[in-house]
RNA sequence: GCGUGUGUGGCGAAAUUGGUAGACGCACUAGACUUAGGAUCUAGCGCCUUACGGCAUGGGGGUUCAAGUCCCUUCACACGCACCA
């Protein structure tokens, strides 16, 4: 028997010295570039989740290069970020001493299980040479009037004194400490990626990305079709935004967002401000949480001393300030329809606010959305469908001039801004004099100081602006008296265009150079979790298409297909978590069963794309299996060709295929088929063994390499071409006819592959188990399927 | 609530255009070899039935010579978004 450990070790080693999986910008070969998410070395180390993916685009990587292209397959680390802030608050330490440790640590565990990576090319994202050009890129942003800065919310824990993601407020509670979470107005950087919206729609057409990633992306833009309505309230103008303008004859009330700029314009002529301001504060109170999981009870203060006017009726309607609607999303004003809206028909119940039908139906319950007759409208009534009667409000609201049509976006601009230590500094400087000012190119990276306490200050700002000797600068435009911005970027800034920069990963000049660029174009194949096909790839294509306006890269989308992988469960069906005692080590099953083992049991635990249960027998089962293709070499003969030479150009042909579609799970079973053919002669051919250890080498690459090597079977693996079938040799000489009377199976009947219609009706129709059921009846008619079944219909 | 996806043996799962449902693996059962075996090999293994046969792809209905696959309807679960006007 072989020493897996021994063999493992050899071959990871002979990698490393031949740089066996080097990618060389600019070779003669057709380029492919394969890519999997890179990882946040978290302190826990690498996840079997992470070994699934890993292995499954590596086999897509060894095959592609044994077919004779040039793969680019890099890996680096995701690693700025709040664990490692707060693991480096806990420990007193540096932040990139804990990060050097994980990286180590994760680099190790991966190299373990023999992925072909080329580590010639890996960084982390917190290196200084790469943030520079993460830095030197926010700056094109600002330079091209993409960044600004604004007041925005932000989840604040009063007593930690610090802003929380919405994760780390989850439940409306500090995850730290446990107390109340308020919202707080701070000035943030944001990159108006709102802009981008109607682009990063249509670029989806240029991708091949699966179609549920697409509709991820599709929602999360929320594009809407609708109108903006002008409603006069004293002398100023409120402006809606409604995808029903239809419904304005049912417009009852109006609702305003708690920070809409109108309650302060009209502060004067509203009598009940105090009131109002009240309820303004009750609603910065309010956490995330509270705004929607507890949404259900709607709650608002009427704008006392003020009416709007409705255009279409001119009446006059009150107006509500309520934090149902949202200042975030169109004009953070409502017209209310309570007779067909369910909210508005919950807030006007609540309040006693009139309710007029427009549509015919039944409104007792709730509020009727359905289609129906247009009623109670004016120039609209007895139009039954929904589009015409749209279409005819618009043309009357256009021609008066208070309506227009308007598209809308959920997407929003990106809050660019943390107030954190662990990021890339944003490389701005405020001065006095001049304002804000970019730290100028050659003076990259601003880079992150060398000290040892990371807490954030008193008021919310980030570790940074208490560090005065790296806040305070001179304005590189007058030299006067001017401070750093303290604000560090998000975790998804260095992640949006890493993909780029292995490229071209030791540049120092440019970011990526342009030669690197247009050689390795986009990423062919780029495999990530579930949880990241919205927001990081969102981010990801808004970066590369700013880039691709600004003249810096060559593809204006940046990923040609884009897949994502199901999730390795623990034993019970669950998600593995330390709380629950259900993770599994890969390190402990590379030690006891080898890294072969462990890649070639997660390649055949199931659909690649669904979550799946982890199961020790099933790593037992596929251990078995590499034993038995490892005994298969005290097997050998002398013999020439294939000794089920149809039976291995069928098997080229499903690997080679599945493969190429990630059915990883159906590859390995057809190498199982293969083998336990193999495993019904006395002895095989080194032609029968060759061709096993290529197909199945993408997948186990050590014990293939070593079973090559030791049967002298030919050149090392991941230098030998990919074994090639013929179509011909595929074809079976006999196939098993089914004969079916009325769709039942009553017979099979081995037959000649070339047998003709013919000939098939005439044995199924003479077969004795048939004639029992035919016997006395009326055949109606007989369907020959060829190379199938005959089915003969009896009355 | 909206969107998406998934329901097939004891378990993980297979199944071109509708054409033998359950490939392959696990578990289990019996046997062989063995001092022993969590090793290896042989055979069996959807459910009901002694058998002939019948019934089976979440439930109900339909189209068809033929449905896991197509259509209608209904239920359950998972994930994502969520007061988006």
């Amino acid at each position: 028997m072989y020493n897996f450990k021994e063999v493992e070790k050899k071959w990871q080693k002979y990698w490393e010295e031949n740089e066996t999986f080097k990618a060389i910008t600019g070779d003669k070969k057709e380029k492919y570039y394969v890519l999997v998410e890179f990882p946040y070395p978290s302190g826990s180390g690498l996840h079997v989740g992470h070994v699934r993916s890993y292995t499954a685009l590596d086999a897509v990587a060894r095959m592609k290069r044994m077919a004779g292209l040039n793969v680019l397959f890099p890996m680096g680390w995701d690693a700025f970020g709040a664990p490692a802030e707060q693991y480096a608050i806990k420990n007193h330490i540096h932040p990139k001493d804990a990060v050097k440790e994980n990286i180590k640590t994760f680099k190790k565990q991966i190299q373990n299980l023999g992925i072909s990576f080329d580590w010639s090319r890996e960084f982390a994202t917190t290196d200084p040479e790469y943030y520079k050009w993460t830095q030197w890129q926010f700056l094109q942003f600002y330079k091209h009037g993409m960044a600004y800065k604004a007041k925005k919310n932000i989840n604040w824990c009063p007593k930690c004194k610090t802003g929380l993601s919405n994760e780390d407020a989850a439940g409306g509670v500090c995850e730290r400490c446990g107390s109340k979470v308020i919202q707080k107005e701070k000035e943030q950087w944001l990159l108006r990626m709102s802009d981008y919206a109607e682009d990063l729609l249509t670029g989806l057409d240029d991708t091949k990305f699966a179609d549920r990633v697409k509709l991820g992306q599709i929602n999360w833009i929320g594009k809407s079709k609708g109108a903006e309505v002008d409603f006069k309230v004293l002398n100023e103008t409120l402006t809606v935004y409604t995808t029903r303008p239809d419904t304005l004859y049912g417009v009852t009330f109006m609702v305003v967002a708690p920070e809409h700029p109108i309650i302060n314009t009209l502060k004067d002529k509203i009598t009940n401000m105090e009131e109002v301001i009240k309820y303004q504060e009750y609603a910065k109170t309010k956490t995330e949480f509270e705004r929607t999981e507890l949404a259900k009870e709607k709650t608002g203060v009427r704008l006392e001393g003020i009416n709007a006017i409705n255009p279409v009726t001119n009446k006059e309607i009150e107006i509500w300030i309520s934090d149902y609607v949202m200042m975030g999303y169109g004009t953070g004003a409502i017209m209310a329809v309570p007779a067909h809206d369910e909210r508005d028909y919950a807030f006007a119940q609540k309040f006693n606010i009139d309710i007029i039908p427009v549509i015919e139906g039944d409104i007792s319950n709730n509020a009727y959305t359905d289609d129906g007759k247009m009623i109670n409208s004016g120039i609209l009534n007895g139009i039954t469908n929904k589009e015409e009667a749209i279409h005819k409000m618009l043309d009357y609201l256009k021609e008066k001039g208070i309506g227009r049509e308007k598209v809308n976006y959920r997407l929003q601009d990106w809050i660019f801004s943390r107030q954190r230590f662990w990021g890339e500094p944003i490389p701005l400087i405020h001065c006095e004099k001049c304002g804000w000012v970019p730290v100028p190119d050659e003076e990259l990276p601003v880079k992150l100081p060398d000290v040892a306490n990371y807490e954030p200050t008193e008021d919310g700002e980030s570790p940074l602006a208490n560090i005065e000797d790296w806040v305070n600068v001179a304005c590189p435009k007058c030299g006067g008296k001017a401070r750093r911005e303290t604000d560090t970027m998000p975790n998804w800034a260095g992640s949006s265009w890493y993909f780029l920069r292995y490229m071209d990963p030791n540049n120092d000049k440019e970011f990526v150079s342009k030669e690197a660029l247009n050689y390795w174009g986009k990423v062919d194949w780029y495999n990530g979790g579930m949880e990241h096909t919205a927001r990081h790839l969102l981010y990801a294509r808004f970066w590369n298409q700013f880039l691709y306006n600004i003249g810096l890269v060559p593809n204006k989308e940046p990923i040609d297909v884009r897949v994502s992988h199901g999730m390795i469960l623990g034993p019970n069906g669950e998600k593995m978590s330390k709380s629950k005692g259900n993770v599994i080590n890969p390190d402990d099953i590379v030690n006891e069963y080898g890294a072969d083992a462990l890649r070639t049991y997660e390649m055949f635990i199931g659909d690649y794309e669904k979550d799946a249960a982890w199961s020790l027998n099933g790593l037992k089962g596929c251990k078995k299996f590499l034993d038995r293709i490892w005994r298969l070499g005290e097997h050998l003969n002398d013999k020439e060709g294939y000794t089920n030479e149809t039976l291995v150009h069928q098997t080229i042909k499903k690997v080679t295929n599945d493969l190429q579609v990630m059915k990883y799970n159906t590859v390995v079973s057809a190498l199982m088929i293969l083998l336990n053919d193999y495993e019904t002669y006395d002895s095989v051919s080194k032609d029968d063994l060759r061709v096993l250890v290529h197909l199945l080498n993408p997948i186990a690459p050590h014990i293939t390499e070593e079973i090559n090597e030791i049967n002298k079977l030919g050149e090392v693996l991941a230098k030998s071409p990919w074994p090639i079938y013929d179509e011909n040799k595929t074809i079976n000489d006999t196939f098993e006819m089914v004969v079916q009377v009325n769709g039942k199976v009553r017979g099979k009947i081995d037959v000649s592959s070339d047998i003709s219609k013919e000939e098939m009706e005439k044995l199924a129709l003479e077969s004795e188990n048939v004639k029992k059921y035919t016997e006395g009846k009326e055949i109606v008619k007989v369907i020959t399927v060829p190379k199938k079944l005959v089915n003969i219909v009896v009355r």
